[in-house]
DNA sequence: TATTTTTTTGGCATTATGCCATTTAATTAT
DNA sequence: ATAATTAAATGGCATAATGCCAAAAAAATA
């Protein structure tokens, strides 16, 4: 037996003071003109009863990494496995838990809020909340905390990235997705610009099916490909003046 | 004593089998015209005398959070505390680590090589290693692979933000600024598109001094104020044919 | 058939960018 | 001294991108 297996052999990992290991996630859709974020009340102790972003233990055992644990976390809220998953960032603080040292892996996940499947076998009671509201409740833990950085990452990158896209159906108008870019940004966009720099991007294409409407139909699209990881527009962010 | 009380006085995290929990980091420097990163030779199992990120385990009883766990690491190695860390990611997973399911939370450093105090103390070997040569080196664990992800992070950051600023020393010129940014992305840029998207964003000033040199002396600017952590220029990545 | 309303395209002024030539400011050579 | 040399810094303009507003198109409805 060499040294190093020795070593090995004679190391016990539970002698060691680790951190308590958790993924929390925000879960976002846009529904009725607002941006949504999935709650849950919590079941159990510790934070009882109070309003917490979906998540909990790293489970070493049937994990086998970190996105994994994030993906079986969203199945478990949702019932959805093939939404947008991204890491945001991991936040540790010894008195974020009452439990002790904990250290969080958080993620955001865009839905369309049409293809959801409630999950009804839940344990925990789940809400869709609009942002706003969200915010201001109190919410368990640091959880304000988690919710204000995962909306940072994901408006951030409405300014300069064709994520929302992932928060679209399977077939949406130009328009619809130029509303989910303006409820995301908080601004109203210019149009001609808006659909320059989508179509420009050839990140979608052309279903030959039109929205049937009172009025004229507008063409539909749908996502062409998958979108990387950091595309950019140059300037999406220009808003247009706000309608008297 | 409430239900919660009891839960929390009854609660031992050391009960649940919780990951390894480690911070590794990737610290660049610009240097001889070439980036370079610092590796240390690890000096204990496991991995013993292969060389790593510097890094190492959450110490909860001393580290208030995450990022003092970092800043801690990164005065161990290098005695510098007030440099630019950013954290990048966190890797978990089960086969990453001898010792067991492990967890790390990835940063990176940018130090100006020439402020840099190499610290003799160090019981393990510290070197900085030009990245391709970082690269191509067997590493410790998965450290090929969070080397690159920081890599990858930093260039993609140089491409549209003004982050490499925080690799130049005190007082620098616009080209040897320009020259960094050539050295991250690994093309040459137009100077007099770099030098008007530099000035017009405010970011740095003339300091009224000159770099004394043999021809035309350069004006020598520095940073003014912080850099917004998403301040973004639209299009720095433009390359200047390569020379002939 | 005209009206209404929303989608979609056109056109152009304004701004930003790429490109390359010119000027400037110092030292070095004559 | 004066000219030559070299890198820094600026000027100028063609080209491209963007913002803005108006016009045209496509349906349902009056």
């Amino acid at each position: 037996m060499s040294k190093e297996e020795e070593y090995l052999a004679s190391y016990d990992a539970s002698k060691f003071d680790a951190p308590l290991a958790t993924v929390d996630m925000a879960i976002y859709c846009v529904h009725a003109e607002k941006l949504h974020v999935l709650l849950v009340k919590r079941a159990a102790f510790p934070a009882k009863g109070e309003w917490a972003l979906p998540g909990g233990f790293i489970d070493i055992k049937s994990d086998a990494d970190v996105d994994a644990s994030a993906a079986r976390k969203l199945a478990a809220k949702t019932g959805i496995s093939t939404s947008y998953l991204e890491q945001v960032c991991s936040v540790g603080r010894a008195d974020r838990d009452p439990r002790g040292w904990a250290l969080t892996v958080l993620y955001f996940a865009l839905i369309d809020h049409a293809a959801l499947a409630p999950d009804e076998a839940s344990v925990e009671q789940a809400e869709w909340v609009p942002l706003e509201d969200a915010l201001s409740r109190k919410l368990a833990f640091d959880h304000h905390d988690l919710l204000m950085r995962a909306t940072q990452r994901l408006r951030g990158k409405a300014r300069y990235s064709a994520l929302p896209l992932k928060l679209m159906p399977a077939e949406f108008t130009l328009a619809e997705l130029q509303h989910v870019f303006e409820i995301l940004l908080g601004t109203d966009l210019e149009s001609k610009s808006f659909r320059r720099r989508i179509l420009s991007s050839e990140l979608i294409e052309e279903t030959g099916n039109l929205r049937p409407t009172a009025r004229r139909p507008a063409m539909l699209y749908r996502l062409k490909g998958e979108i990387e990881e950091d595309f950019a527009f140059p300037g999406l962010i220009h808003a247009k003046p706000a309608a008297l």
